[in-house]
DNA sequence: CCGGGTCACACGGG
DNA sequence: ACCCGTGTGACCCG
């Protein structure tokens, strides 16, 4: 089948058990591809460079982010046709009624995201996360919150997808560590489903997917 | 979810 | 083969 030769692009199941599943597929974006959108995102979005209070103490949040929401939007913020094209490639694949996609752009080894699980009440129930990457390699840890205690360190690919369970967030942290490698700038793209009371007027739906 | 402190250990030159 | 400084990353804490 024509079809398939698109996707297949040689993925591998990291995790699949009671704890949620993992899967993680190199080349999901043709390099040329990839590496355009990348181009464009980072030129072409509004990236933003936070700063949160944690404990005692304001910090800066060490990597650039910024955030859509897909589906019917208005004409004026709609997304970057990058993000838009990524949104209908991931959909095409999973079968996941995406509503918000969330960016973050690692500028260098020093910029990381600490080791976390994504907030529940953010999610709507059993769609999982899907992750593009885009630009340079960054390692993700993944480790089991309980015994077994299982660690994954996953080698992120510009052009790659990342797709964790909703299960998978309850169970497992990820996170993106700090590296004294000299290493290039990467652009994540995050997809969720956020649900209704969550997610802005507009996209949201339910049920029927998984 | 962050940076800083502590500690263990791999590595390599002398 | 050994000593030891340095780099790197794992873990812990507020």
């Amino acid at each position: 089948m024509h079809q398939l030769a698109l996707f297949d692009a040689g993925e591998s199941v990291l995790v699949e058990d009671e704890r949620g599943r993992i899967e993680y597929v190199p080349h999901f974006v043709p390099p040329s591809l990839a590496q355009a959108w990348f181009v464009e995102l980072r030129s072409a979005v509004g990236w933003e460079a936070g700063r949160r209070w944690m404990y005692d103490r304001e910090v800066d949040v060490p990597r650039l982010t910024a955030h859509f929401d897909l589906g019917q939007g208005e004409p004026d913020g709609r997304p970057p046709a990058a993000v838009r094209a990524a949104a209908g490639r991931v959909a095409t694949r999973t079968r996941v009624p995406f509503n918000s996609v969330g960016l973050n752009l690692y500028r260098d080894g020093r910029d990381s995201v600490a080791a976390h699980n994504d907030h529940l009440d953010e999610l709507a129930p059993g769609f999982p996360i899907a992750l593009v990457s885009l630009g340079a390699t960054r390692r993700m840890t993944i480790r089991a919150k309980e015994p077994p205690r299982r660690v994954l360190n996953v080698d992120l690919e510009g052009g790659s997808l990342l797709v964790m369970s909703y299960e998978t967030q309850q169970h497992y942290t990820h996170g993106v560590p700090k590296t004294a490698e000299r290493v290039g700038e990467r652009i994540s793209l995050a997809f969720r489903v956020r649900p209704a009371s969550v997610a802005s007027a507009g996209g949201a739906r339910n049920g029927r997917y998984r």
